[in-house]
DNA sequence: ACAAACTTTCACATATTTTTGAAAGTTTAA
DNA sequence: TTAAACTTTCAAAAATATGTGAAAGTTTGT
């Protein structure tokens, strides 16, 4: 296999699992692309290297440097904007994972706050309704948490201990 | 708030949940149904509650199924199929992960190993991009390796220990 | 072997998401 | 202040994913 074939697969592959992971494809690929670009791209590289328009580049370019995981960088003496993508594999995970926990796990949590509350006097069935989504509420804010205290493991030294241990 | 406002709320938020996180709207749907009834549904149940057609609830119970996260139950004298969901939630994450697991990450490593063993004597460009699809590599089997572990955890002193430490 | 009771399949219809590209907007240098 | 160089926006088009329902398939009791 040559450069260019294994290029293009690996952002085929990375774009793949982004669109599994609630992440648009192309939204992805570019990520991909950047993460194996050794220099910094522009707008137009990008949309040449994937054959797309330059209003989509804009979008996802912009949406990634939303979730903070693509930087704009300057090239000195240059008017255009060039990117590069967060290579720090730990960093980008807990900008993902913070991201998604703000805009996706939050919001559900408050609802089945809301919809375990309702008076659980009125039938067997609201009783049970009640009993399961409390439950579903520990164990969704329990897994939010985890995320917040995975972000504190690398600073911390009993953490990096129990990393070991799990291997 | 009265008990089927709650209800619906509940499994309209549960399928916008779901389908950020690749399982199909309907899916997940009728497995917040499922979770939140105290009885055994059958598909006409379901078709019912959510207003979908046959052809809908058979497919998306099936995949459920295949899921592991969803279960037949036969009442006795009855010929109807009836279905009834996990309610472990411990068991219902670790079922998803690792279904999740097989499905993309096994297969996304595959090809993560396969590009990044090109030969990268040929060029700079080439060498770096060895050099971060291996790390890649390296990375997301390590994420990957983290859900086998999980699994153990409940049946291992030492990791009930970490995630009490962890709070 | 038959037929009733039920489930699955799949070609087509519908809904949702993503992409395009041209126009509008912005920034910079002279 | 102008215009060149660039980026963003957004309505419409294209692509993708999901849902429907009638026909085909399966199972079970007699």
């Amino acid at each position: 296999m040559e450069f260019n074939e294994a290029k293009n697969k690996f952002i085929q592959t990375w774009g793949a699992l982004g669109s599994q992971w609630g992440i648009n494809k192309t939204m992805a690929q570019i990520h991909a692309l950047l993460m194996v670009s050794a220099e910094p791209l522009s707008m137009e590289d990008v949309m040449e290297e994937l054959l797309i328009s330059r209003g989509n580049a804009s979008m996802n370019l912009r949406a990634l440097m939303d979730w903070g995981i693509v930087y704009k960088e300057y090239k000195s003496g240059e008017r255009k904007e060039y990117f590069i993508a967060e290579k720090d594999f730990d960093e980008l995970a807990v900008k993902i994972a913070k991201e998604r926990s703000k805009r996706e796990i939050k919001p559900a949590l408050k609802v089945l706050k809301d919809v375990s509350s309702i008076n659980p006097a009125t039938s067997l069935e609201t009783k049970h309704f009640v009993e399961q989504t409390s439950k579903l509420y520990d164990f969704v804010l329990k897994a939010d948490n985890m995320i917040d205290k995975v972000t504190e493991i690398k600073d911390n030294w009993i953490g990096r201990l129990v990393l070991k241990i799990m291997k």
